[in-house]
DNA sequence: TAGAATCGACAACGTGGTTGTCCGTACAGT
DNA sequence: ACTGTACGGACAACCACGTTGTCGATTCTA
């Protein structure tokens, strides 16, 4: 126990496995024994480094085209508004958080610019939330990034082994939708 | 664009990528051109799916274990902490926030019982933040628990295919510490 | 048509983060 | 030795994000 958590010096470390496994051989053979696997707690790290890493150069980037002040709840939400609009409570039910929390974010995603508020003519109680043609932009330009960035892992690491690490993440993800709510989720 | 987020209907997923890759045979060959990568903003998505099912993991047999109020920035917190026990400021440096934020966060854990701070003999300016041993027991349980959480995508994976992906992730992986104001970095 | 469900808004609150200020203690240079 | 600077901790004010609870208005349904 006591892992390094993010000491800038990693201090106890174990830094024995890593080495190997360049183009993935994948071969089924009888463990060596002699490997030594990694701690349980690396994994979660290695998964919320890289999740980080990717977010905070997709930002980097948007800053570098006209969206500066984009964080990274404000991209989730605009997915999950779309390109049809919905209303706060049915995105607060697509984010998995309240609807008081989503008309929140809506609101200050309405501050920025990125989405726009207009009378349902259906039905006087909703209001449609629809992404401005900024926020249309904004996600554009996210995928693209996404894309390109997809393609920096592929350089790195090889098409297939790239793959493959989507495939094994896929095969353990939960099925059950994402929630959101990062900020309650992690500290209350 | 437009990714599905968390929808509970994916909406606009391309469904495409995802099917195959049971048992991962990984041959190396030479790209079969009928193969469609998986769009960029994916990878992200499996990238925190499965970090925060793995900490959910481990949150929900913490409370089994007698642990229910601790929350996922606690066990980071604790972390840092360590046994030898910090100051609130350096405390701040390991996690990357401020020092009033890192106060917060002791003041917090104090009053859970997982820490307690006592002057410092050396320094009347410094107090020692020190983990308690309620506190030392939540670390030991989450390093078992997150062993175990290992095994089980070693018993899905393979344990050379979850290598694999540990030693992809950490080539990937950025070499400066992780930050964890994830709240104000997520929504801020 | 009356009752139930839904949407949006508002209030109060907890948590985590930020900056800025202030005071007391420690240390180092003159 | 003394004085100036640096450091640690505490406080206040503020913002972002989430929560629950309440309430009025509208729509749907039995």
């Amino acid at each position: 126990m006591i892992e390094p958590a993010a000491s800038p010096e990693p201090a106890g470390v174990p830094e024995s496995a890593a080495p190997g496994a360049a183009t993935a051989g994948s071969a089924a053979m009888t463990e060596p024994a002699g490997v030594r696997d990694a701690p349980g707690y690396e994994l979660p790290l290695l998964l919320l480094a890289n999740f980080r890493a990717l977010i905070d150069q997709l930002h980097a980037e948007l800053a570098d085209r006209g969206h500066p002040e984009m964080r990274p709840a404000h991209g989730f939400a605009m997915q999950a508004i779309g390109r049809d609009g919905t209303t706060a409570t049915e995105l607060g039910r697509r984010l998995g958080v309240s609807k008081q929390a989503a008309g929140k974010t809506v609101e200050r995603l309405e501050r920025l610019g990125y989405v726009e508020r207009v009378d349902d003519a259906h039905d006087a109680r909703r209001k449609l939330v629809r992404l401005t043609p900024r926020g249309i932009d904004a996600l554009a330009q996210s995928a693209a990034i996404f894309d390109d960035l997809r393609a920096g892992w592929a350089a790195r690491l090889g098409p297939q082994r790239l793959r493959e690490l989507e495939a094994a993440l896929r095969t353990m993800a939960p099925e059950r939708g994402l929630s959101f709510d990062m900020a309650a989720w992690f500290g209350a």
